[in-house]
DNA sequence: CTCGGTGCAAAGGGTTTGCATACAT
DNA sequence: ATGTATGCAAACCCTTTGCACCGAG
C-alpha cells in the first residue's frame, strides 16, 4: 500500500526542525516564538510565517498539542494527548496537570503545590442546534 | 463611615450602561464589539475604548464574569460566579454549564445533547515556585 | 516537470494605551 | 478645585495570508 493515499506530504527540513524543536522542549511548552528561535538556531532563513504553518499542521495531524492560554500566546506541547494545564499568574509557568479523573484535575494542582486562584472548563464540539440542522448525506 | 474608602470610583452613565447590556444579555454571552454597540444605542458618543476599560473594571470588581475562549474575542456573563462553558465548533455558541460536580461537567454537556469534540481545563493560581520566592511582610 | 512549501512582508482581529479634555464629586 | 474617566486614535501582540520563488517528489 502507498504509504500516501494521494496528496503526497512533503517532509520539509522545516517541519522536522518544527517538530524537534517542541519535542525538545521537555515541560517548557514554548511559544511559537520560542520555537521560531529555536528553529532559526539550525535554520537562519527560516521564517515566523512557516513556523505557525507548521505547528498548525503537526498539531492537526496529532504529532504535538496546543494549550490556549486566555489571551495569551499560545503554548506547544510535546504530549499530543489531552490533559489540563496549571497557568501561573506570576511568571506565566505553565505545568501540565496529569489527571485522568476529572473530578481530582484542580485537586491535583493543590497537590502540586501551586494556589488556585480560578479555573475553566471549556468544552468544544457542536452544539445541540447545529446537530439537528444537520443533514444526512 | 464612608461608603468610598479613599480612591472614591466615579459612577459614570458609561459604566451604569455597560453593565446593563452584559446583565440585559442573558445567556447570550456578548463580546466587547455587541456590548459596545448596545451602549451606542443609548450613548452615540461611547468610545470601544471606554467600553473596555469598563467591562476590565467590572470583572474586577465581580459584577460579571468573562470567558476566554481560546484564540476568540472574550464572552462577558452577566453571572459573575465561577460557572464552565461549551462552545459550538460551528456557530459560536457559548452556553453555560451549570454544573458543580467537577467530575460531571463534561457529562452535562453531552447530556444537554451537545457533541463534545474536546475538553480543556486550565487553573489558574500562583505556582509553588512563586510561592517560595514570597517574602513575609 | 509540478505543485506544495517557503520567505517575506503586509494585513488582520482583539485589546490596550497615551494624551488632552470633560465632568462627577 | 481635583483628579478620575472619557473620546479618539495610534500602538500592540499574536497570528494569518497573498504572492512569487524554490525545491522535493
Amino acid at each position: 500500500m502507498a504509504s500516501r493515499p494521494r496528496g503526497a506530504r512533503r517532509g520539509t527540513r522545516q517541519r522536522a526542525l518544527v517538530l524537534a524543536a517542541v519535542r525538545a522542549s521537555g515541560v517548557e511548552h514554548p511559544t511559537a516564538d520560542r520555537v521560531f528561535a529555536r528553529v532559526r538556531a539550525d535554520l537562519p532563513r527560516v521564517s515566523l510565517g512557516t513556523v505557525y504553518r507548521n505547528l498548525q499542521r503537526l498539531v492537526a495531524e496529532g504529532a504535538i498539542g496546543v494549550a490556549q492560554i486566555a489571551d495569551r500566546a499560545a503554548r506547544y506541547d510535546p504530549t499530543p494527548t489531552p490533559h489540563d494545564h496549571f497557568v501561573c499568574d506570576r511568571c506565566g509557568r505553565v505545568d501540565d496537570l496529569a489527571t485522568e479523573d476529572a473530578s481530582a484535575r484542580v485537586a491535583a494542582a493543590l497537590r502540586a503545590g501551586h494556589a488556585v486562584r480560578a479555573h475553566a472548563l471549556i468544552v468544544y464540539g457542536d452544539c445541540r442546534r447545529c446537530r439537528g440542522e444537520e443533514r444526512p448525506a
